[in-house]
DNA sequence: ATCCTTATTGCAAAAACTTGCAATAAGGAT
DNA sequence: ATCCTTATTGCAAGTTTTTGCAATAAGGAT
């Protein structure tokens, strides 16, 4: 079985259709080692499918985010980045110099919960990024 | 003194210049009771200073937002929206009607506070944008 | 008041992203 | 295997946002 069988299993559980954009665009994003961003997915991807349209990889993206399966990764610019949706994880930015540091999901989720029962709303919420000044930049 | 005059006097302390259109750009910001496009605030700032650009406008937010005066607000759509900076406060918004709910600093604040002292950061942080489901359309 | 330095702006072009609509093709039913 | 329904794609055009560079003008110094 290909390496995104998993997603695209449940994908067509949900009642979402399978297409060879949605299957390569998982493919590639499973593979990646960080976030890619749109235009570096449509680079890639329609070497194996010429007919791609950058159109599509918006799409495509912005369906697999709501859906769960990738998420809108922080980006220090403000143009938009993806990855596949692994366990849930934060990011602590500096402002000035760009270092981040990772905050795990345990920290927030007394958070979370307190949230969840005093709105009623249902978090879908892996991926915040929080942003400072590191140690460093707060001397200079 | 005019409106905006406590932010314009702290900009000049910080040693950033006060131009027409950083003026105008917050004197809008101050007087909208909600967040605003760079679209919206071209058209109203060009009413009274027409040679303005659109770039300027970007950049501008851009800048009050770094310097901490205005702050980027969620935004439904992808769009970007500019609000100035109040109290500390974040959203929990509805992925799927849209629908905001506000979410109080004070609950934030143990996980702010916990974050500062493990990584030594200084968090910049007054809004954050929460999403999940709420209630009805948990439902549907 | 004038000059100087350099942060900030405007312009023009490019890049990033979105939208409407007709054509295509998934996946279920026959 | 073929047909049907409708979700998904591609195309073309539009809108939004960014960038490089030369021109302008803030604010400090003389």
């Amino acid at each position: 079985m290909s390496c995104e069988g998993n997603f695209t299993k449940e994908l067509s559980e949900r009642g979402y259709r399978i297409t060879p954009q949605r299957r390569i665009i998982l493919h590639i994003l499973l593979h990646a080692n960080a976030h890619l961003t749109p235009a570096e997915i449509y680079e890639e991807a329609r070497t194996s499918l010429p007919g791609l349209t950058e159109t599509t990889v918006y799409r495509t993206l912005e369906f697999l985010a709501k859906v769960g399966l990738a998420q809108e990764a922080y980006s220090k610019t403000s143009k938009s980045a993806y990855e596949i949706s692994g366990y849930a994880h934060h990011h602590l930015v500096c402002r000035k110099c760009g270092k981040e540091v990772e905050i795990p999901h345990v920290k927030m989720k007394p958070l979370c919960e307190d949230i969840e029962s005093e709105t009623g709303f249902q978090l879908m919420q892996n991926h915040l990024s929080f942003f400072g000044l590191c140690p460093i930049c707060q001397k200079n």
